[in-house]
DNA sequence: TCTAACTATTGATCTGGATCAATGTTCGAC
DNA sequence: GTCGAACATTGATCCAGATCAATAGTTAGA
């Protein structure tokens, strides 16, 4: 009944430190601070940039989520990922100078700009900015190749255990419930990334909290037993057979 | 019955452009030159690095192509990506300190290696090796996520055809012909880099020669129509049902 | 040159998840 | 509150591609 609560974090995340672990100096920090602008929030639906767009900016999630999607040339569309406040948006602009994406807001969302005209100059500026970002970037090409193993290998339990796991991860490390979160996306967008359909998806929901793994509630999710959902396997039951043949 | 040839390339790779597109002043290459080691040739099977092993150095590949794997904790593994002569390995690796996966020759290869000590103090120094480092990240970032669109939505035929436009257009950029080319990786790695069942793909590249829009004759392929390939497509006969209502 | 071990193709069968269909639930707008 | 639209679940059926199986072809090494 309550508008639904966008993930606040960034408590810590002053504007001068752009949402990430940079240890600044006070200069460097004041430095910054005339650089980075703090966006009007944007409202669910809303999109931040659209693929092909002129890239002008790199932006730092503060609060809310927001998820980013390819398309190709038939014109199918692709959920890359969801970001969580403290993630960079935009990564894959620098190249063409295009957004190679679009991103859009989940729920209500604010952000934090930075020009990239300017960002470049800063690169040079602040060793620890630099590697910094050049540090989220590679977090980002080992993500995604993580992701491309989860989509190329496992079967629908898998894909729904991992991703409840690299959720639960990242509502950790902002301080929130490992075990206990809203999903802020709609099932929809859950096959999409993971590419189900969406009954598969509502199946295997449905199957994990038969089998006492995770209780589901609409968009509340619980997780009940996490080494079980870690340790979704095809051959669970290869030392069952083991013990029969013995 | 000749020893395989490896992709040879990089005419235009003198050690001092680190393979790739710099626009340097003469003291400035001279100062890369210093830095940027020519490595050993690696033969076929051998690993560049390792998932798990300390970060110390990006590699160019000079010549040869490379195959790039994850492994997940059940010990599935999934490769990643093919590496053409001109493009860069280990950009996953600055992250933690760690190679988030293992980089494979699949034929005789020769790299630039870049220790990342020296690339930090150079990026400071040269603005264009720094720019030039986050193009080849976005860029891969960019590659990956279009990569996420073809792993969750294609079918085999579309996968396929997919993989043989994109190994066309870098051949084609490294100057060979773009319509004709061999298949460095085996079909296992073709089919593991899909998600597909060896199988799979060897009847579906059987399934497009019949249909005359390739030849395939071992390792060899010749593109004999381009556009069907690209036109790949589940619904290509959606257009020819309106004709029949109307 | 021969052999053993990969690598690739082709056929037969099976199955997980897509698709089609129907119903139930939630939520925002009024 | 109540209406409509989007979102979610559940069931029935179907099929693309996995898996199993057998046979060729290719390649490295003795």
């Amino acid at each position: 009944m309550n508008a639904p609560m966008s993930i606040q974090s960034c408590g810590n995340c002053g504007l001068s430190s752009m949402c990430l672990p940079l240890a600044l100096t006070q200069p460097e920090m004041t430095q910054l601070d005339g650089i980075i602008k703090k966006s009007a929030p944007y409202r669910r639906g809303e999109s931040i940039f659209r693929q092909g767009d002129a890239f002008t900016s790199i932006y730092a999630v503060r609060a809310g989520m927001v998820k980013t999607t390819v398309v190709n040339a038939l014109g199918e569309e692709q959920i890359t990922g969801f970001y969580f406040p403290g993630e960079l948006l935009g990564l894959n602009g620098l190249h063409e100078n295009v957004y190679a994406g679009t991103a859009i807001a989940l729920e209500t969302v604010s952000l934090c700009e930075i020009p990239f005209v300017k960002l470049d100059e800063l690169s040079a500026l602040l060793p620890e900015l630099r590697r910094q970002l050049m540090r989220q970037m590679s977090q980002e090409i080992a993500d995604e190749q993580n992701m491309m193993l989860v989509l190329a290998k496992t079967s629908a339990e898998e894909k729904l255990g991992n991703f409840l796991i690299r959720l639960s991860l990242r509502f950790k490390r902002l301080g929130f419930s490992a075990t206990q979160f809203r999903l802020t996306m709609s099932r929809v967008d859950i096959g999409n990334y993971l590419g189900l359909a969406v009954e598969t998806v509502s199946r295997t929901l449905t199957k994990l909290q038969q089998r006492g793994v995770i209780k589901v509630a609409g968009k509340e999710v619980t997780i009940l037993d996490m080494d079980g959902l870690s340790g979704l396997n095809r051959n669970v039951d290869e030392p069952a057979k083991l013990v029969v043949v013995g």
